[in-house]
DNA sequence: CAGAAAACTTACCAAATGGTAAGTATTTGT
DNA sequence: ACAAATACTTACCATTTGGTAAGTTTTCTG
């Protein structure tokens, strides 16, 4: 493989913006850890704003090929649903930094938000008119299918991503309860999900 | 009511901290927003640090104060949980800062974090209990409490505190959109957690 | 009313930060 | 072989940041 400076500093930078914050990380920091100067940094990405857009971008596919690559067009009903749950919670486990920057960015907005929020319109708009269809089908339990949507959004990502909170539940964050946790939310989305 | 700079002080790094972040928050913005100098921070909070410490404190003492207030101890089943829900949003609208401050250190973790955990864990454990109670009288579907409540958790401070996935999906996070969040949020959690 | 404690402000400062300018080594296309 | 682009580094720099030191004004107290 060639050089790769320009993809290893992304990397890194997806790393550290999404588990430290992107305030929180110094350009000198990344730069200490790449054992290269912070002029290469900026060489290569004309500023630490424009490395944190290159940086969602690259989170944002990855989640996006994460999700379509679990995304059986086949399965039907809460199938999928549990497909998409174990996908993100493999992400969550393999690379929690490219949720946590997901996360960082769609909390606080500014300016990459908007890349972030057009990338994610396209996969909530195929889950809204999938989740209307399973409705419509009888499948699934009839609710607002945008708020729906959020819920579970919300449940799962803040499931796999809020260390602090297990830990306040008297749970260590480890891989077993990752698992457990995994398995419990699948059951909390089933029985909200489909009517008995 | 005398000066009370102090609480000013507090009450503004809160916002700042909690909408904003702790990085992005500069001792001298919030001294210019409060028309003193930074020193008169640094007079009644030792350090940045320990006024973040302190903000912490207040906002988990404003959440549990919003909760234990809503918490009707008569109040049984899912009518509890739609009380806090309800609770919840509300202070959401109110005070999105204190949901946005606990969310952030439950996240990140670092120094505060073992505050935030301590305090949460009393309120965490009444709930166990309480929804363990609701599962044995048979009021409740029978789910791993702990991980029942994380999912909750997530689901309702990630509707209440998410605006840029709320505008992905074509939201507007207006008072309006917050109160049908608020009710689709319930209709969600009564469905998860009540066999019919 | 004196003095001391409290509540500040003015004046600095060292370190860190994002970024620019200019130089150097390395690769590459002709 | 050689110029030109590429991929860096060394050297700076202005600004911002959290924090200290010392002075000044206001408030409380005996």
């Amino acid at each position: 493989m060639p050089t790769g400076t320009r993809d290893r500093i992304l990397d890194s930078a997806l790393a550290a913006f999404g588990m430290r914050g992107y305030d929180a990380t110094s350009l000198d920091d990344l730069a200490a850890d790449l054992g290269i100067t912070k002029q290469a940094i900026l060489y290569h990405y004309s500023s630490k704003e424009a490395l944190l857009k290159a940086t969602i971008e690259l989170a944002v596919n990855e989640l996006g090929s994460a999700l379509s690559g679990a995304a059986n067009p086949q399965a039907r009903g809460f199938e999928r649903i549990e497909d998409l749950v174990r996908a993100t919670f493999s992400l969550a486990a393999r690379r929690p930094e490219v949720l946590g920057l997901i996360r960082l960015v769609s909390r606080q907005g500014g300016v990459a938000s908007g890349k972030l929020a057009s990338a994610m319109s396209v996969m909530l708009g195929d889950a809204v008119r999938f989740v209307e269809a399973e409705m419509d089908a009888g499948r699934f339990r009839r609710l607002e299918p945008r708020m729906l949507l959020l819920a579970v959004y919300s449940a799962v990502v803040g499931v796999a991503t809020e260390p602090e909170v297990m830990r306040a539940l008297g749970l260590e964050p480890d891989i077993r309860s990752l698992v457990r946790a995994r398995r419990e939310t699948i059951e909390f989305l089933r029985a909200a999900l489909i009517a008995d």
